[in-house]
DNA sequence: AATTCGGGGCG
DNA sequence: CGCCCAGAATT
């Protein structure tokens, strides 16, 4: 195939140096693959350099604590991967003494490793003939092939495996899979795409019928919803303050962060210090309350917008344990939190 | 099949 | 402001 001849090509003249490309180890193709799950390269190559340099081998990050893990993931997202990659990293200590599973059948068992993941690590590490679909593979396919099937539907999602599945090298499945995601990214971007200098100009369909802007065809997702997030920051005369673990289901979980009062609507001055006092950290107790921010800090996630105010409660002393503020760096928070702590200077 | 998980960067 | 990123798990 001429698609695949081109495209392999282009690799080996353009292709960037990266640290997971020095290596066949699956330990470390698998940690960079996670990482870089829904992350382009530029954000997750400075966590891939701290976690090789921390958890050298999967040994080591199976002895880790998981608060650690989680710390040294924070601000990079989607934190259930750092939880998988952790459980998944002591299972393969204790029930694989060590060693990863050999083929994609096997990969895909593993907690936090799906289609993509897994067809990656099984062509990189054991040359097994199976296509990754990323993001990047997605693109580069709709448009050369002018597929109009929406790529985040299951007709889409199997089309193109098996589209992607019959245009692989069979011969090297390790440098295809990585030829048209490198491709994707850096040649085929999202955006303004330079076509004129593309060496599958003048065989893709969507160049050529300029609908290049048009693919691929993504169904829209809903709208983010409004939360009202209000962070209760403690400060004690001795220097203590409270964190607490986020526990249960939905965003940051196991993720520390200040006591919070969720509401429906902004609070005002006024009226929240009334609202709260009834709280079971400040019944009966006397305290000083400020507003930090005046204006709302409005995060950003995928699904939620987050308007977030934190409020400063100055207090004798806690009526629970608490932490020492001088502590409070080494517990892993969301970058909101994060961001707090270090403009707030504790 | 649809929704839920983060955060950064870009046009 | 909307869209995208070497997707997976849950509902």
């Amino acid at each position: 195939m001429i698609f695949t001849k081109i495209v392999t090509r282009w690799y080996s003249n353009n292709k960037r140096i990266l640290p997971w490309r020095q290596t066949k180890d699956p330990y470390y193709i698998w940690l960079s693959e996670i990482i870089l799950q829904q992350t382009q390269v530029k954000q997750g190559l400075p966590y891939y350099e701290a976690f090789v340099s921390k958890y050298p081998s999967v040994f080591d990050l199976a002895n880790a604590k998981e608060n650690d893990v989680l710390k040294l993931w924070q601000g990079l997202g989607y934190y259930s991967r750092a939880r998988n990659l952790h459980t998944t990293a002591k299972h393969i200590v204790s029930d694989l003494n060590g060693v990863f599973p050999n083929n994609y059948k096997d990969l895909l068992k593993l907690k936090g490793v799906g289609d993509y993941t897994a067809s990656a690590i099984a062509s990189i590490c054991f040359n097994e003939n199976t296509a990754v679909v990323d993001g990047n593979v997605y693109r580069v396919l709709s448009r050369y092939f002018e597929i109009d099937t929406p790529i985040n539907s299951s007709k889409g999602a199997k089309e193109f495996k098996d589209l992607a599945q019959k245009l692989i090298d069979k011969k090297k499945p390790a440098e295809f899979n990585q030829a048209i995601m490198e491709f994707g990214a850096v040649q085929c971007r999202p955006k303004n795409p330079d076509c004129n200098i593309c060496p599958l100009n003048s065989g893709c369909m969507a160049f050529n019928k300029n609908r290049i802007h048009e693919l691929p065809f993504k169904i829209k997702s809903a709208k983010a919803k409004k939360r009202h997030f209000n962070f209760l920051v403690f400060i004690s005369k001795d220097q203590k303050t409270i964190l607490e673990k986020r526990e249960g289901k939905g965003i940051w979980q196991n993720l520390y962060q200040f006591p919070l009062i969720e509401t429906t609507r902004e609070q005002s001055n006024g009226s929240f210090k009334n609202y709260i006092k009834s709280h079971h950290l400040l019944k009966n107790r006397s305290f000083e309350l400020v507003l930090y921010n005046k204006d709302v800090i409005i995060h950003k996630l995928s699904h939620q917008h987050l308007y977030t105010k934190f409020w400063i409660i100055n207090i004798d002393t806690l009526n629970v344990n608490g932490i020492l503020v001088d502590e409070i760096r080494d517990f892993p928070v969301p970058i909101i939190i994060s961001n707090f702590i270090d403009a707030f200077n504790f």
